[in-house]
DNA sequence: TAGATTGTTAATCGATTAACAATC
DNA sequence: TAGATTGTTAATCGATTAACAATC
């Protein structure tokens, strides 16, 4: 546990290796230096050596990295390679905008579930998956393993919701509500906090208009 | 400039105090003291003293923080009392899903105009705007401010319309394409990798079956 | 006043960067 | 071989936590 705990800051940095190695893999380039992908991504080489080697040695002196085995490597690591079934809670606005995002098959999440508490929307069809009663999570819970619930319902509905779809056997929150949620310590949970990324936006344009004033 | 330089990851924790805080006032408490607050959020209150003490002394000894005070001294911290021009540039899923989102209007951030490339779109109404082409965009960012453009197009077509959009005056670009958009450093951005957050999510659920194995 | 809790300085911890020997 | 670039250790930097005097 203590010898091969990653540190998050490592993790959260993977997702854009990955994305930016399969760009590179597209345009046909083969092999790439710590010091190229540092430009690139506008980091230190350094940096990118030292998070890779903290899941083995992929590089080779002198030459650098091979793209391809690369992009494999962190892909393995990620388990992208694994396929994951995602349930989608709510499907309001953002809750439909997220069924219908075909990219997350790319990455092997698919959607097997949409749920939500509205009558009028039961029975509407998104790439095939048709919007249940959110009456019938437990059951489908019981019958389907689901690694992501996607959270996409209003906040105050969120803490209970999120306890049940953990009690009821998903493995993993998926959390686009508008508050912490306040599970056990071991259960996953990511949260993407779209206000909260609007205010940081806030917060900079405000700075920003104060120092051009001075 | 270096003396009230505020570090990102005391600016990134504001929008989550500031929620609480809304929460707490909606229920009427009047006080709370960086103890309880940190039990609440799940961090210490030395983290939380020490944030709050970069922007002034919000507390007072004894006593602790009174809430409705509190609430109003961060929101003035992230501007949320002015009033932000936003634009829309992609009408799809997500576009969409934004569009109709009526919770930015409550930070005071509001939808002034929507762009595609699909003439299919032109015209169609969300929330009393409507859709237009984006070849429109430079006309109308000559005759409007816009504080926020969210890009919401596919990956390919966002660094060339994130750099026109900064070229033609948006002040700031709220990213969702999955690419690193490479733009003078004095721009800002804040990206929202909604595949980056599900592959955080993947890596976890995979450690979390290797784990279960031994 | 006594108790509570802040504001703030000092200590610790962790993450990033620099440096360089190993080696392809 | 000589040049390039990794893997890895050591140094630096920054962020978090602990501690406590100030004070309500």
């Amino acid at each position: 546990m203590k010898e091969n705990y990653i540190a998050m800051a490592v993790i959260r940095r993977l997702p854009t290796y990955y994305r930016f190695l399969g760009r590179l893999m597209e345009q046909g380039v083969e092999r790439i230096s710590s010091k190229e992908l540092s430009e690139q991504l506008q980091m230190t080489a350094s940096q990118i050596r030292q998070d890779l080697n903290h899941f083995g040695g992929f590089g080779q002196q002198g030459y650098g990295y091979n793209v391809k085995n690369l992009y494999q490597e962190i892909g393995k690591i990620l388990g992208v390679e694994e396929s994951h079934n995602m349930i989608i809670v709510g499907a309001g606005n953002l809750g439909q905008a997220l069924a219908n995002y075909s990219s997350f098959a790319k990455r092997n999440f698919h959607v097997i579930g949409i749920f939500d508490v509205n009558p009028k929307l039961f029975g509407m069809t998104i790439r095939g998956v048709s919007i249940q009663d959110i009456d019938c999570l437990q059951q489908f819970l019981t019958e389907h393993t689901v690694d992501v619930a996607a959270l996409t319902v209003p906040w105050h509905a969120a803490p209970e919701l999120a306890a049940d779809l953990v009690k009821w056997g998903a493995k993993s929150i998926w959390n686009f509500a508008p508050v912490d949620l306040k599970l056990p310590p071991d259960v996953l949970v990511e949260n993407v906090q779209l206000l909260d990324s609007l205010m940081r936006l806030s917060y900079s344009l405000h700075e920003r208009s104060l120092e051009e004033e001075a």
